[in-house]
DNA sequence: GCCGTTTTCGGCCCGACTGTTTTCAGTCG
């Protein structure tokens, strides 16, 4: 669903090149490909937007480099024509013609597409043939039987609507990762329950373990003489908003909240994942589409459902050089399918029994799903360089993590004993420091609280070590970065930790201010002896706002540099689901400037622990391995470094 | 608009489902 807030040409706030962002173009140029669609286009114009603007998000380099040395031709998917539109926008501020773009398409129209069955071509005739250029004027039209009337629409479409209508607006467009697996493992559970059913999945963006969902995708394995009876099921579910469709193969559903109304299946309930979902509208609801297939089809499906789109396309591209034609059906060669398509062409197939086969039978090592972006996997593959990624299970404890002490929900023992139970060797404690307020409350620890935590802790060591039970805790502080690049605390008390995160919090302070600046701070509070680790280093929250200005490269490369002298600088991947910084992209230039990274839960309470699988799984995003992360390290080691 | 190259222009990933029309275009993923 597109978001119209924030539509239109950005203004430039520089007085000399580069005049717009990399991320400025990207928004535009997504923005001009709907628009041109809504015009009426060619579609291959169309889709050459959509692909700049996903090379252009792809490419590691800073975009105002890449033009002054002239490079920028050499990225796939940038020609002649925009290469000169993108210089002419960094290097004068000018977006040619583009502006008249935006005044010549209603604004009505982007939000018309977002309307379920109402795409762009039948837009521009209901604006062309009823003047209609909004929702609201749609739906009187709708209700005044105009629609019905216009030569290639008919009851059905006008009916389908305004029922689109209903649900564009129950539609809270994409979920967060926990929030739309919740909904997803729920239904894949009721699902599996179903007679018939072989197997079950989670395919999509889900699976991809994507930052944020926008719908979910299940492939179903059943017998072909129960596809019926499955499907009649399926359709019969509790839970279920809406059919919007539904074949022999393929179901869409739209889900609503009580399809997570089922006893125990999920076991623990996260508290802070259970307010999240409370704090959707309380008819919010989440799409969902369903394939059935028969067994010796189902790891074609699965994998054409995983996706991403760009990953597709590549393994597609690789099958028809081998001759090959690879679809959800199988992977059949060119020379055997003749005149069959589709699902018939299926029994030209090579045999796969699952997908690590479809991977070998293209000459590619397996990727795991986290990988499936185009964003280079399919060279490492060809290359059998794909690397063995770090895992959950490598995970042997955390360092940011909060006690009733600061804004936690539970007691140090509470959150040690978690840990323990998880299996890890080390908890770290990092509660906030006196200066951030919230709600004119500080809810930091003062120094004289430090030194009582200091004592507790280390009384709780004792005990463990004791008990012959290597666990211990660390005791850090999330000191916060103030506006001016210092540290919060005195130099005395912070020399007291084991570990300083540094983190930015007066998050006003640093969004009104110039990217500069705001990166001038933080690497100052970096150069600070007692600091460890960056923490949230971004400062964004999904779905609720972006970070601050700051050039994270510049952040990293000043750490890499501090490292190489002998000190310990890392980042932290906070792994919250609601902040889940930093991106792969991110994690990638860390990783190559040789930064650590700590994969932290920032854990308010016990379940929050748990949260630190969703940081692995941005970490999985961001290739790195367990020599990358700090925290695969033993408790000894950590402490270690931790003195140095 | 980009790409590749047979350097001047054709092809650009592919299939299910729906509604309207009666063979196909639009939408979606």
């Amino acid at each position: 669903m597109v978001k119209v807030g924030g539509w239109g040409l950005p203004a430039s706030k520089r007085s000399e090149p580069p005049f717009f962002t990399k991320n400025q173009i990207i928004t535009v140029f997504e923005q001009i490909a709907i628009l041109l669609e809504l015009k009426g286009a060619n579609m291959f114009r169309v889709r050459a937007y959509q692909n700049a603007s996903r090379a252009l998000s792809q490419m590691e380099k800073g975009l105002f480099q890449v033009i002054k040395s002239k490079e920028l031709t050499e990225i796939k998917g940038i020609g002649k024509g925009l290469s000169s539109l993108i210089s002419e926008i960094v290097l004068n501020g000018d977006w040619g013609k583009l502006g008249d773009l935006y005044d010549e398409v209603p604004v009505g129209l982007v939000e018309m597409v977002g309307i379920p069955g109402l795409g762009p071509k039948r837009a521009r005739i209901l604006h062309e043939k009823l003047d209609v250029s909004s929702i609201d004027e749609l739906r009187s039209a709708c209700q005044k039987g105009l629609v019905a009337n216009l030569q290639g629409f008919g009851s059905k479409s006008q009916d389908k609507y305004l029922e689109g209508i209903e649900l564009y607006r129950r539609n809270q467009g994409r979920s967060r990762l926990d929030v739309g697996l919740r909904y997803g493992m729920a239904l894949k559970s009721r699902i599996s329950e179903i007679k018939g059913v072989e197997e079950v999945e989670l395919a999509g963006s889900a699976r991809r373990r994507k930052e944020t969902i926008g719908d979910l995708d299940l492939v179903v394995s059943a017998l072909p003489h129960n596809h019926a009876s499955v499907i009649d099921s399926i359709l019969n579910l509790p839970g279920i908003a809406d059919v919007k469709g539904s074949g022999d193969s393929k179901i869409s559903l739209i889900l609503e909240q009580s399809v997570l109304d089922s006893d125990g299946v999920h076991g623990k309930l996260d508290k802070a994942l259970d307010e999240s979902i409370v704090n959707r509208s309380e008819d919010a609801t989440i799409d969902a589409q369903i394939r059935v297939v028969p067994p010796e089809t189902f790891p074609f499906t699965l994998a054409y459902f995983t996706g991403s789109k760009e990953h597709n396309i590549r393994m597609r591209q690789q099958a028809i050089a081998l001759g090959l034609r690879l679809n959800e059906f199988g992977l059949i060669p060119e020379n055997l399918i003749g005149e069959s398509i589709g699902a018939d062409a299926a029994k030209y197939t090579l045999v796969c029994e699952n997908e690590a086969q479809i991977y070998q039978k293209l000459g590619l090592q397996w990727i795991t799903p986290e990988l499936r972006e185009d964003n280079g996997e399919i060279e490492a593959a060809l290359d059998n360089s794909v690397p063995n990624l770090v895992s959950q299970k490598m995970i042997k404890g955390a360092l940011h993590n909060h006690t009733t002490a600061s804004d936690g929900r539970n007691s140090l023992e509470e959150m040690a004993a978690e840990a323990i139970g998880l299996g890890w060797e080390y908890l770290g404690i990092a509660e906030h420091s006196p200066a951030l307020n919230i709600g004119g409350r500080s809810i930091g620890v003062d120094p004289v609280a430090v030194d009582q935590q200091a004592n507790l802790i280390h009384d709780l060591n004792q005990k463990f070590q004791n008990q012959g039970n290597n666990f211990r805790i660390f005791h850090g502080a999330e000191c916060d970065i103030l506006p001016d690049g210092k540290l919060d605390y005195d130099r005395e008390t912070r020399a007291k930790f084991h570990h300083v995160i540094g983190s930015v919090h007066a998050i006003n302070t640093w969004k009104s201010r110039d990217e500069q600046v705001n990166t001038d701070a933080v690497i100052n509070a970096i150069e600070d002896p007692s600091f460890t680790i960056l923490g949230h280093p971004t400062g964004r929250v999904l779905q609720v706002r972006e970070g601050f200005p700051i050039d994270m490269t510049q952040v990293i490369e000043r750490m890499g540099e501090i490292n190489r002298e002998g000190s310990l600088k890392a980042i932290e991947i906070n792994a919250s689901p609601y902040r889940l910084d930093l991106d792969w992209r991110l994690c990638r230039s860390a990783r190559d400037h040789g930064v650590p990274i700590v994969i932290n839960p920032d854990a308010h309470s016990t379940e929050g622990l748990s949260d630190i699988s969703y940081g692995v799984d941005i970490a999985r995003k961001g290739w790195l391995r367990a020599g990358d992360v700090l925290n695969t390290l033993p408790a000894n080691d950590i402490d270690r470094i931790l003195a140095q």
